[in-house]
DNA sequence: AGGTTGCATTGACGCCTGTCGATTCAAGCT
DNA sequence: AGCTTGAATCGACAGGCGTCAATGCAACCT
C-alpha cells in the first residue's frame, strides 16, 4: 500500500474549509490536490458509479449490484471504484463474501462548497441584478 | 466536428435543473456530459487558471496576466483556456490587442448544485442509528 | 509598408489512463 | 479437502492528454 487515500482538501486548520476556488487564486499544492478529485469525477463510468452509490437508500451498494449495470468488465469496475476510493469520495467494507461501497459525503460537500460563490458577487453583465437598493 | 461549447447540463426543460448526481442514478448521456466538465477541472493548471479568472475583481482577466503566472509555455496556457471554454466554464472576448477571459458562473453554480446533498440524508452508520423503526 | 507584440493553431512526442483477459485472493459451500 | 462465487490485482495494449517549438494570425505602432 502507499500514502493514498487523500483525506486532504482543507483540514489544514480550524479556520475553515476549502481552498476557495472562486474567490482567491489557488496555490499550486491546493490545485494539485483538488485536481485529483475532479479527475476522479472526470469519467462517465465513475460518475455513474458514484451516483449509484450515493443515491442508494441504505447508503451502501454491493459491488455485485454495480458490476452488471455496466457494459465494461468486472476488473474495470473494480479499477474505477479504487480510483473513487483513493480520491476520498467513497469507502468500502467487506462483509462476508461481498464488498459494500458507500459515499463519503464530506468530500462532495467540500467540492460543493468550493464551487459555490460566496454571496453577492459582481453580477458582471449576466443579469441586471434584480432587486437591490438604489 | 464542432459541436463544442457545451451549454448543456440540465437545460432540458422547465422542470428543474441538474442531473442530480447524489439522489438518483445518472443515465449514460448525463454522465458523459458531466464527465467532460469535471475532466476540464481535473488539471492543476486549469484549476489555477479558473481560480485566477473567477477571483478577479472586475470579473475579467487578460491572458497577458495569466501566462506569466505559470511555468508552462504560452501555447499550453492557450490550450488549457480553450478546454475550459469548451467545457462552458469560461468565456473570452477580444478587445484590441488583448483577449480577456471571464467566468461563466452558471456552470459552477450548476456543478455546486449537483454536488449538494438535498437536505436530511440517511446518516448511515456515521451515527449509531438513533431511532428508526425496525 | 514594415515591424512588433499578443494570442491561437499546428504537429510531434511521451506519459497517463481506460480497457481487457488472465490470474489471484477471500469467503462460503458441498 | 475440493469446488464455486465474488472481488481485487497483474500485465499488456490503444487511445487520450499535457507539453513544447514552430508557425500563423490579428491588432497596434511607427
Amino acid at each position: 500500500m502507499s500514502k493514498h487515500e487523500l483525506a486532504v482538501l482543507g483540514q489544514d486548520g480550524v479556520e475553515g474549509c476549502c481552498p476557495a476556488l472562486l474567490t482567491a487564486p489557488l496555490d499550486e499544492d491546493q490545485a494539485e490536490t483538488l485536481a485529483k478529485v475532479f479527475k476522479a469525477l472526470g469519467d462517465p463510468v465513475r460518475l455513474r458509479l458514484l451516483s449509484m452509490i450515493a443515491s442508494r437508500a441504505g447508503g451502501e451498494v454491493c459491488v455485485c449490484d454495480l458490476t452488471p449495470a455496466f457494459e465494461v468488465s468486472q476488473p474495470t469496475i473494480s479499477h474505477h471504484l479504487k480510483l473513487l476510493k483513493q480520491a476520498g469520495l467513497i469507502d468500502s467494507e467487506r462483509r462476508g463474501t461481498w464488498v459494500y461501497y458507500r459515499l463519503l459525503p464530506q468530500m462532495t460537500d467540500r467540492l460543493a462548497a468550493i464551487l459555490t460563490r460566496p454571496a453577492g458577487q459582481v453580477p458582471a453583465e449576466t443579469a441586471p441584478a434584480a432587486g437591490a437598493a438604489s
